[in-house]
DNA sequence: CGTGTTTGACCCGCGC
DNA sequence: GCGCGGGTCAAACACG
């Protein structure tokens, strides 16, 4: 999972990364709307989820975070499995799901639910590039 | 020995 | 009630 290839510097547009800062206000604004919501309502609402479609031949994005695998499951219409991954923290129960198109298996979606309230754990050194390959797809 | 993965079983909501 | 699909558990296993 470590080797990706170092296409270019630093500098790049995107500053919203699954482990950046404003990816984390994103989250947190969409949790108090929907818990508004859901106060006002009284409804249950499923949880907010952030889905981001990268292109990439791995399957595994570390996104400075370490992830315990717990639980794999086919999905229909498509020949790739799907990964359930949760946050190894203490407390944080983040959960993420990695999903390939069969449609274009060079296409990974990777669905973030819930928000991370600790620090990166692991140096994300080499993080830059793999943000390079990401385009937001759509926050839902 | 500590930590993470694999994998079938299990659970639960839903439509019939 | 039953089957199905999506999500999770947990025991066994792999590996540094």
């Amino acid at each position: 999972m470590e080797n990706y290839q170092m296409l270019f510097p630093m500098s790049l547009p995107l500053n919203m990364a699954p482990n950046s800062q404003v990816f984390n206000n994103f989250c947190k604004t969409q949790d108090q709307e929907f818990t508004k919501e859901l106060e006002k309502s009284g409804k249950k609402i499923r949880k907010p989820r952030y889905a981001f479609q990268t292109r990439s031949q791995v399957d595994i994005l570390d996104d400075g975070y370490r992830w315990r695998k717990y639980g794999q499951k086919a999905v229909k219409n498509n020949k790739f499995p799907r990964s359930y991954y949760r946050c190894t923290h203490e407390g944080c129960n983040v959960k993420k799901q990695v999903q390939r198109l069969s449609k274009d298996e060079s296409v990974v979606v990777t669905t973030y639910e819930g928000m991370h309230t600790h620090p990166i754990q692991k140096p994300s050194d080499n993080f830059e590039h793999i943000l390079s390959q990401m385009h937001i797809y759509t926050p839902f």
